[in-house]
DNA sequence: TTCCGACAGTGGGGTCGCAAT
DNA sequence: ATTGCGACCCCACTATCGGAA
């Protein structure tokens, strides 16, 4: 176990605040971004896909936090306890609750507990968690958000000492463009890049950016659902895909589209609205609420993942495709 | 004058828990 | 017993407005 004073240079041990333990603070947010760079002064990080965590350990008490300032510490005991082993009496860390799947962080295998405060329901699910640490915001009585990242990571480091669920979220100091190719390879999230010299702040920040691997393709549009309050025109597509001749449904769609482009495709939708769902898979008597039209338009359509139960995760409306034959649309693999 | 950041509003999948049917 | 709905997680995106550049 390191001291400050061991870590720090002392000019910016000088820098540092004296502080009362601020308790809990906005975890500070990446920008999404289509841009991928490389930077020497920026560092590059695994994106992880599970939830967000502040932990607050005061007098040698664990508390874990969402982002919505929710007490998640009865839902993740085994994190708490290994908290509580530090020998710091007063931290502030930040980092993401994970469960894997193989090599890779699992979402969907953590919502089997995410909600879970009951410890036999808990065991029940035997989903293992693991917790990754990107960040320290507090240590010794000092406030560390105005230090560089990498001074923070690098006090991160050295102050816990790493073992069973929680671990350090390592980085890469160059390369970020090939560094996401070989992420998007391995099937993670993305990476999070971070100016190493920026300050951490209590909100969403462009020095924080999310570099994601995204999946995109085509898909029928076989109905709509209503607007509701103020959106006019229609509220979502209905979309789906061929296999072996039959249209599958894969969710719905309901972001991508401005004002002008909703309205125009609400008359043409309503030209040809048919009676009965075109999808093989949708129990079309449980929701009267749907539009059913012809599945002869296509459109282009982001996605991050196909959910278990066969349908798109986090979509967006890019684009109509008039170049393409509904026929020709399966799921791509 | 133009651009950017913050906010509200509308839309998605999935899980659990509780109330209404 | 089944269904519906809100509250949580994870989001993407558009429109708007006011202040910075």
């Amino acid at each position: 176990m390191k001291k400050l004073k061991d870590i720090l240079t002392e000019k910016n041990l000088a820098k540092l605040k004296k502080t009362d333990f601020p308790g809990f603070q906005q975890p500070m947010l990446a920008t999404l971004t289509e841009d991928y760079f490389d930077d020497p002064q920026w560092i590059y990080e695994r994106k992880l896909d599970g939830v967000r965590c502040l932990v607050l350990i005061e007098n040698g008490k664990a508390k874990l936090f969402s982002r919505n300032e929710n007490d998640m510490s009865q839902t993740y005991p085994e994190l708490k306890d290994a908290l509580e082993e530090t020998k710091y009496p007063n931290l502030i860390l930040d980092g993401e609750i994970v469960a894997f799947d193989g090599n890779t962080t699992s979402f969907s295998k953590l919502q089997n507990r995410m909600q879970l405060k009951d410890e036999e329901k808990i065991h029940d699910t035997s989903v293992k968690v693991y917790l990754y640490l990107f960040d320290i915001l507090y240590c010794e009585n000092f406030s560390l958000t105005d230090l560089p990242l990498k001074n923070r990571k690098k006090i991160l480091k050295n102050t816990l000492e790493w073992h069973s669920p929680i671990r350090y979220s390592t980085h890469r100091n160059e390369n970020g463009k090939e560094y996401l190719k070989t992420a998007c390879d391995k099937g993670w999230e993305g990476l999070i890049a971070k100016d190493g010299t920026a300050a951490y702040v209590n909100s969403r920040s462009k020095k924080w950016l999310k570099f994601k691997c995204s999946k995109g393709q085509e898909l029928v549009i076989g109905g709509f659902t209503e607007p509701q309050g103020e959106r006019r025109g229609f509220g979502a597509m209905l979309v789906g895909y061929y296999e072996k001749g039959e249209l599958f449904y894969a969710g719905k769609v309901g972001t991508g589209f401005d004002d002008a482009f909703l309205r125009k495709w609400r008359k043409i939708f309503d030209k040809i609205e048919t009676k009965s769902s075109p999808f093989k898979n949708y129990n079309e008597k449980k929701d009267g609420k749907n539009h059913w039209i012809k599945p002869k338009y296509v459109g282009q359509f982001g996605f991050t993942e196909w959910t278990k139960t066969n349908k798109l995760r986090h979509p967006r409306f890019l684009g109509m495709r008039d170049d393409k034959d509904a026929k020709e649309v399966t799921k791509e693999k």
